[in-house]
DNA sequence: TAATTAATAGGGAGTACTCCCTATTTTAAT
DNA sequence: ATTAAAATAGGGAGTACTCCCTATTAATTA
């Protein structure tokens, strides 16, 4: 597969992108048709381009507009290209932002030329990136985090049981009935996991019972 | 990093335990020191001698007792024993499952000999493997399913303004004030979201607002 | 043994949410 | 231009939740 791939390149240093098209240039068939130090400039010079570009490469981390508002926008608008996103660090968060915002392949900045040129080839083939280093991130968010979570809140076995069953949409008088308890029992359980988990509301214990795991959304 | 390790089997079919030994055979440092068609038998194994076992592949389709079931046990019982899941198929749910499971690694059934060892190497290395397939199915969990979720239902823009505060912890009178409504417009459009999303009540909400991406855990 | 914690249950009050209505205005679509 | 849908607002009733208390029992821990 070795067809020609046209690519825009963002990213807010200059030596970066000065790299990347070093970096890109020893492929023959992957041309860098336009860079640009901001995200503006990119989406005007897709707004006359749009058709003969397919991959943009964009920092995340960019002034006033960031590379995931980008990356929405340029999927939105010209859903044929493709978009790698690149980052200096591997938060969770970021991670998420850029799924979320359909970046087709998320890289870690340090990769190296080879990592680039195979993200970029596995992109073209496969259709999407996502560097292994974001494995773990994604398995912390599932894993460790939700036990950190779970045991900070020190709840009891009881609790527990309790706020599974509020998170899964019971109603306290279903809670009781199901746990042969009075619905002033849970309703003290409620209140004891509320302070605990520092809850406003069920809607809060719905979501500290996703974090650490205790159900699946 | 060729230090000794000791391997147990678990897989129902007697082919495929066959097939995972030959193929670690092939590597001195890696010894293959029990077997067994079902989960039970890793776990009576284990009660003796869990102390000289580094590593568990197991597969997850297994009657009575599930690999996740075993993987969770195990994980409970000997944290020091590495898990690694292999599995037929690539879905969402059983990955997320095996993740939550706190299995060391994931693996498709297909993936060859090349692959089990890289995975057991870097499994010994950096303490976990997930193979890359899983990657794009943690992306369209992310992605396609959320959209599809959206749209099902149909939410007006205002009505998805709304969910998302419901979803961060607002109460209806913090949105009335932010968003300049009457309490009771809020509640209706409570109301027509709840009904719309096919939710019995703020809980079902923040779980619909997860699901389709409008707001994070 | 004494003290603590977890689990149980209740009273009473207040707040928040849910449901069933009606109704007006604005916007979008046929 | 008529219809339909969305956004607004309200009345009234009932349910569910949250908070502030007290209190008993069992189990755990110091």
């Amino acid at each position: 597969m070795t067809t020609q791939t046209n690519i825009v390149l963002a990213d807010d240093h200059q030596i970066v992108l000065d790299g990347l098209q070093f970096m890109l240039s020893s492929e023959k068939y992957l041309q860098v048709v336009y860079t640009s130090l901001n995200t503006n400039g990119v989406l005007q010079y897709l707004e006359t381009s749009a058709t003969k570009v397919q991959l943009l490469i964009t920092d995340i981390n960019m002034p006033t507009v960031s590379g995931i508002e980008l990356c929405k926008k340029v999927k939105e608008l010209y859903p044929h290209i493709k978009v790698l996103v690149l980052s200096m660090y591997s938060s969770t968060e970021i991670v998420k932002e850029a799924i979320l915002a359909e970046a087709d392949g998320y890289m870690l900045k340090d990769g190296g030329k080879e990592k680039l040129l195979a993200a970029i080839h596995k992109l073209n083939n496969d259709g999407t990136y996502y560097s292994e280093e974001i494995i773990p991130i994604i398995y912390n968010q599932f894993s460790i985090e939700k036990k950190a979570a779970l045991s900070a809140s020190n709840l009891s076995d009881r609790e527990k049981e309790i706020l599974v069953l509020i998170a899964k949409e019971y109603s306290s008088e279903q809670i009781a009935e199901k746990l042969f308890l009075s619905i002033k029992t849970v309703g003290n359980h409620r209140q004891n996991i509320l302070a605990k988990c520092e809850c406003k509301s069920s809607v809060g214990l719905v979501k500290y019972a996703i974090k650490s795991g205790l159900i699946t959304v």
